[in-house]
DNA sequence: ACAAAAGTGTTCAAAATACACCCATGA
DNA sequence: TCATGGGTGTATTTTGAACACTTTTGT
C-alpha cells in the first residue's frame, strides 16, 4: 500500500483447488481437460476467479460447486500462493491454491471434460497446476500423521482393512492395519458403532465398524519433542 | 479465470511480514505505528503493494529492505492469504502474509515508527494483523518441533543454554537444556565447534558451543507416527 | 475341516522425559 | 572450598512397529 494509485497493471486473483480422493486403490486429483487455448487439451485444476464481495473460501467453494457437489467435499484446507509473475500467458494471475477432499464412498457427478487423475502418474498439467497438486499431495501426507484428517477421506462407517487402504493409498505405502487401529484409537480418533460388516464372499471373521469421533480437522499430536514439561502439560 | 475481462473491480495484492526474534527473553514481532488514518496510531505489520515483475516472496523481500536489513533476516516463509472483503477499509487488498525471522544476536537499526513488540501483549493492532501475528506465532511454535528452524532464532555459535533460552522464549514454556540437547543432537542438527565460552562473573564451568549444522530449513521429524515399515523405509 | 480375514496379546525398539550426580570455573 | 552454572550417565515412560496367535466366518 505504499504507492497507492499509480496506474496499476492490471492483477487477477484466481482460486484452484486440488480435490483429491481416494479411488480404486490410488489418490487421484479431480482435473478438467481444456478445451482452447492457452494450453489446450492439458489438464487444468478447478477454480476461478475470486469475486468482490467473497474472501477465497467461499470463492472455492462457490467454484467447485461447478464441478461437484460442495456438500461432498469433506474437507476445505488453504495450500499457498502461486505468483511468479509468469506463471499463465497474458494478464498477470495470482493465485490461491487450496487443498480439498472427497470421502471415497462418493462418486460426484462431473461435467464430460472432468476426470479423476492418479497424482502418479499425471497427464500433460496446464500452466504450474502439477506443482500445486503435488504439494497438496504432500500436505494431505503429512497430516494423516499428526492429525485426524482421515474422517476427510473415509465413510462414515468403516473397517479398519477398509481404513488401512485409504491411508496405503495417500502415503504410496504399506501401512499395518493392526499399527493404525492403536494409533487412531489410543489417540480416542475412533468410536467403534457395534456393528459388523459381513464378510465378503471367501468367508473370514466379520470386521467391526468404525466412525471418526470428530469430523472437523484438529491437531492430535502437537509437539512431536519438546513437549512442555509434565506440571505444565497438564491443561 | 470465468469471468475474463467483466469490469473487473479494482484489486490489490499486497504482502504483510510477521517478522520475529527473540529479544529480552520474549518473542516479538516487528510493527511500525501509522501515523495516518485509516488506523492511525494502531500497530501494523511491515509489507506493501505487490508488483508486477516480483511474486509475493520476492516482494516481501524487497519491501522488509525498507525497515530492516533483509540480510538480517534468516528465514522466510509463507503463511496464508487473508482476504476477508471487509478487511481493510477502501478499494480491496489482499494480503498473502509471511512468516520472517531474524536470529537473536542481532539488532537491526529500525525507522522511529517502528518497534518490537511482545506478542504476548501487543498494542492496538491495525486491521486483522493481530491474527496474522499470532499465526505466524503458532506456525514458528510448531516448526520447532519438527524441523531445523531453530537456527533462524539463534545466532551462529551458542551455547545450550543460550538455545535453552531462546527456544522457551518461542515455545512459550519452560524447555529443558539437558532434553533440547539431546533430542537436537540425535537429529544430526547440532555441531560442536570445539570452543567455550567463559563463564560469568558468577563462576560455573564454561559452556561448549555450538552451531546449527544446516540454515536452510528442512523437516527433520517427517512423520509422527505410520512411517512407512521397515524394508520400505530405507530410501 | 480348512482357508480366509479380522482382531488381540506380547515383544521389541526407539525416543523422549526426568533426575541424580559429576565437572570446571570464579571468588 | 564452596557456590554456580554446565554436562553426562542412567532410569523411567511413552509410543510405535513387528509378529505370533486366536477368533469368526464361508465353503
Amino acid at each position: 500500500m505504499t504507492d497507492a494509485t499509480t496506474g496499476a497493471p492490471p492483477l487477477v486473483h484466481e482460486v484452484l483447488a486440488a480435490v483429491l480422493q481416494v479411488r480404486q486403490g490410488s489418490l487421484r486429483v479431480l482435473l478438467w481437460e481444456r478445451a482452447m487455448e492457452p494450453h489446450a487439451h492439458r489438464w487444468s485444476l478447478p477454480g476461478g476467479r475470486l469475486r468482490a464481495d467473497e474472501d477465497v473460501e467461499a470463492s472455492i467453494r462457490r467454484q467447485l460447486a461447478e464441478k461437484v457437489d460442495v456438500r461432498q467435499v469433506s474437507h476445505v484446507e488453504q495450500l499457498a500462493v502461486f505468483s511468479a509473475p509468469e506463471r499463465v500467458p497474458g494478464p498477470r494471475v495470482v493465485a490461491t491454491a487450496f487443498l480439498c477432499l472427497v470421502p471415497s464412498h462418493l462418486d460426484p457427478e462431473l461435467p464430460e471434460d472432468t476426470a479423476w487423475q492418479p497424482l502418479s502418474a499425471l497427464p500433460r498439467p496446464a500452466f504450474d497446476h502439477e506443482s500445486i497438486a503435488l504439494r497438496a499431495r504432500n500436505r494431505l501426507r503429512a497430516k494423516l500423521s499428526y492429525t485426524n484428517i482421515g474422517f476427510a477421506l473415509a465413510p462414515p462407517v468403516f473397517t479398519i482393512s477398509a481404513l488401512r487402504e485409504l491411508y496405503s493409498a495417500a502415503l504410496g505405502y504399506r501401512v499395518s492395519a493392526t499399527n493404525l487401529q492403536r494409533v487412531l484409537s489410543r489417540r480416542g480418533l475412533l468410536e467403534p458403532t457395534g456393528q459388523t460388516a459381513r464378510p465378503g464372499r471367501a468367508g473370514g471373521r466379520p470386521a467391526a465398524q468404525f466412525r471418526f469421533a470428530d469430523s472437523t480437522m484438529a491437531v492430535t499430536d502437537p509437539f512431536a519433542v519438546l513437549k512442555p514439561p509434565a506440571d505444565e502439560r497438564g491443561k
